[in-house]
DNA sequence: CCTCCTTGTGGAATCGATTACATCGACGCG
DNA sequence: CGCGTCGATGTAATCGATTCCACAAGGAGG
């Protein structure tokens, strides 16, 4: 492979030249210039990015490491922050967790060792020392989707409160009283807050969140399925069950038709994290949707603002309920008793 | 961030000494290598991989350029290639081309910049001629699931003709006669390949193809709704659809929904590739699944035996059907008037 | 006791770029 | 006409590692 060695001879200059032509450095000949670019061409020659790298100290790539790729929300998610990083300049490794604190660590040594230029992270749990070593040695870093507490970096999230509620005001004004709630990670911020906006909601219905109406998941499909057994397996088993994400409300679909059992009409269900598939389930499956996109695209801006210089922000987007059919069918028109904006409803068939 | 030169400080060696230590060379005394040892670990000293790549001329990156991350079967791929790539000791750049050539220049292109180690790549055309070059010039490659053909290069791929024999069997014992396709892009062999294999089964049933029985789609959703309208307009509607990838399936259930009608009773539908998803669409739907895990892990041992010097082998995994409710409900046990093994029958619901 | 080989170590070249500094003409102005 | 300035270019240092080569010390063998 050629190296600009070999460019500055094919065109009789010396190496400062060529590399002035390639950044386009404004003192040199057009006669220079042109010779150059020739070489260039004829050698097909193209600029080492490595060599590069240690030169300048800079990578234009930034690390991503997800919690689960196999989730349709992080696959949206690192999309989104692959086009916007893209879009900047930039290059993005992926590092998939698998929701495993220990990956999650193999993934940020491995990053920083290959001297990326930032970091976007969402945590799997509550920050090894590794990453808090990072952040204080002054990694650039941003925590998109979740974040850990008092550690000093930007947060790009959804806030799903409003949401929550708006959803709590659905399920109640079908009828549903008895609500439970398939809990994420408690190591997780975004485990914790769905369920403390769930229980909120609640009070605000003058609802109760007992004990054995919240189970411990995991966000993966399986521990879904196994809290929703323990849901059925109760003296009174709730009349709705609420995922506090996608994968989960799959194994919680699952377990109900194990048991010969029918959403809605036997079980509601809903959903956090709103993915294409939930419009093509039997039944449609009413969940609460995250700007992904958005979040993705904020990530990379915040965290290059803070690569060259200029301050981050923290951005945190609302969520929004989309109703489909898995809670029941839906009233004509309905006003909430709550004063939220009525939640959107989606045409989940034309 | 300590570099080498501060290690050999701290443990008071050269910096040749530190980086025999570093890379455990036999001819280093016990006493050196406590030393710098303990200074790496006082420092918190890391290895720049920059710098050793460029001295080293080897990254321990693979890139993958895949067609579509946003495809379910596209992102168990990368799923199993990084994992077995990180088993072998290598890191995986994952660039999206979206379907798109120029796209996939771009991530080409990046990769070779960086001087990656070697290549894995699903084309999404019949090959540019930066990628022409990039074989001719040696890098080490490997086509998955797709490939481009006269290039020399192995590939790792699913052979799906049995399964697709198994389709038109089950589809023919269902009472189906008219059977339309919805392809892929003929630039791909998956889109080819796919339409020849059904061809050939209907032949074996004496049944023909006609032309407007076979709709052009990109492997993307909305080309399956545009394509099953037309179907559905036809003045002699076919009573089967087989669609050449997952997405496109999903548009097609769209698309028949949107006239009101309903899968399988007034018509059927099936897929290439299977997902977790399709258990739980309305109806659950018959799909060809391939062994997608062990194509990603077979693409990326093929690979790393090129790049470390041993000769790689193209690999081709039979793909099964699965069949599920969405041609009909299956008959008893019926045996195909084909010889093939019979089809796997998978409990779309218990 | 003197070579010769082995083992441990350091010095310095190298990978392919960027960039500070030096040099050298040409040009403008007093 | 001479001097300072500016534009164009080359030389060489540098980034952080790896690795070839030289060399010193110590042990084995004659």
């Amino acid at each position: 492979m050629a190296s600009i060695k070999d460019v500055a001879a094919e065109a009789g200059v010396s190496v400062a030249t060529v590399s002035r032509v390639l950044n386009d450095h404004p003192s040199v000949s057009a006669d220079a210039r042109a010779r150059v670019l020739a070489a260039v061409e004829t050698l097909g020659y193209r600029p080492n990015a490595v060599a590069r790298s240690l030169r300048t100290d800079q990578t234009h790539t930034l690390g991503l490491v997800i919690s689960d790729v196999m989730n349709p929300y992080f696959t949206e998610l690192a999309r989104s922050v692959e086009e916007e990083a893209r879009a900047l300049g930039y290059s993005v490794i992926i590092g998939n967790a698998d929701e495993r604190p220990d990956l999650q660590d193999h993934h940020v040594r491995n990053l920083l060792d290959r001297r990326i230029d930032g970091l976007l992270v969402s945590p799997t749990d509550g920050g090894s020392p590794l990453m808090l070593d990072a952040v204080r040695a002054g990694t650039p870093m941003v925590f998109v989707d979740r974040w850990i507490p008092g550690v000093d970096v930007p947060v790009v999230r959804a806030d799903g409160q409003a949401a929550v509620r708006d959803l709590v005001a659905h399920l109640h004004g079908l009828g549903h009283r008895r609500l439970a709630i398939i809990a994420g990670p408690a190591a997780t911020t975004t485990g914790q807050e769905r369920v403390a906006a769930f229980r909120e909601a609640l009070q605000a219905y003058g609802l109760d969140l007992p004990e054995d109406y919240i189970g411990q998941g995991d966000f993966q499909a399986e521990s879904g399925r196994r809290v929703t057994e323990g849901f059925l397996d109760l003296a009174t088993p709730p009349e709705a069950v609420f995922a506090a994400d996608n994968l989960m409300a799959l194994g919680a679909l699952d377990a109900v038709r194990a048991r010969g059992m029918r959403v809605p009409d036997d079980i509601a269900l809903a959903a956090f994290d709103d993915i294409p598939w939930f419009v093509h389930t039997d039944p449609p499956i009413t969940a609460i949707a995250q700007p992904t996109g958005e979040l993705g695209r904020a990530a990379v801006r915040a965290l290059v603002d803070r690569i060259e210089g200029r301050p981050p922000q923290s951005v945190t987007l609302p969520a929004r309920l989309v109703v489909r059919r898995s809670c029941g069918e839906t009233a004509p028109p309905e006003r909430p008793a709550s004063p939220q904006p009525s939640p959107v409803t989606n045409r989940s068939q034309t």
